[in-house]
DNA sequence: CATTTTCATACGCTAAAGCGTATGTTACAA
DNA sequence: TTGTAACATACGCTTTAGCGTATGAAAATG
């Protein structure tokens, strides 16, 4: 179901969250990719691993973001509460060229076959 | 005239304004009220001069509020730009009981005539 | 079964944020 | 002209945030 609105301290929350730089780009890759996991985000961003990883657990705690394990990666996803929030949101940034190249950077790996997303989807794949 | 979007710096930088209880306090008040100064958020909110003229400079710099001075009073206001932003994100803190509490305080405050927004509405105000 | 991959976390550091107290400045009031 | 009200700002402090390096754990791979 969707949350129509949150108080006060879960709202200071949620901006934080959104406060950095870091988080919003791989919060922007998350939703428009619907789902990614670090590793991938590590390739696409550049970031260390832990970089990634702690915001990945920040945006968890600020109930943003879910996870589900598929063999050894976690893929992380966006709240269905927040969804249209956090569309919303980036409608307001939707202009901004350094996300529009982190998306190109997502297609590219995708196309070359890079990142984790192509193995779970590939069918027939091997474990 | 309204500003759609903002790129990822700016974006960061609007976020940042919003992940602070006593700002997003201040802004309310400043959004649903039109016009604030400083000495009535004082008494509104009961924080400190200090604590409620940095926080407004601080909005300044974020480029959500503008100021004119009237008399001795400098009145805060949600610049034009990003009103329509600003209107949106307390759509999703509606419902929240401090915020509405701070309406409420601020319509008490005024009705016993004890803002400045009083002596400067009221006609014939002698300087 | 040894190695690699994926992800989390402890440690230590630096920078930024938030706050109170005190003080300064300007303009208005008496 | 003396005092007061409104607001800004310097100083010092404490807390929080963000990061890299190193290490750990679990699971998959070869």
């Amino acid at each position: 179901m969707k949350l129509k609105s949150f108080n006060l301290t879960l709202g200071t929350q949620i901006f934080k969250a959104f406060g950095d730089e870091a988080r919003i780009r791989i919060l922007h890759l998350i939703l428009k990719k619907k789902e990614i996991c670090i590793s991938d985000l590590e390739l696409i961003l550049e970031f260390t691993q832990t970089k990634i990883s702690r915001h990945l657990i920040y945006l968890k705690n600020s109930d943003l973001v879910n996870y589900r394990k598929v063999d050894q990666w976690t893929f992380y996803s966006i709240k269905e509460e927040v969804e249209e929030f956090v569309d919303t949101m980036f409608k307001y940034l939707s202009k901004d060229l350094d996300l529009q190249k982190d998306i190109d950077t997502y297609n590219t790996l995708h196309s070359n076959r890079e990142l984790a997303a192509n193995k779970v989807a590939m069918k027939g794949y091997k474990r």
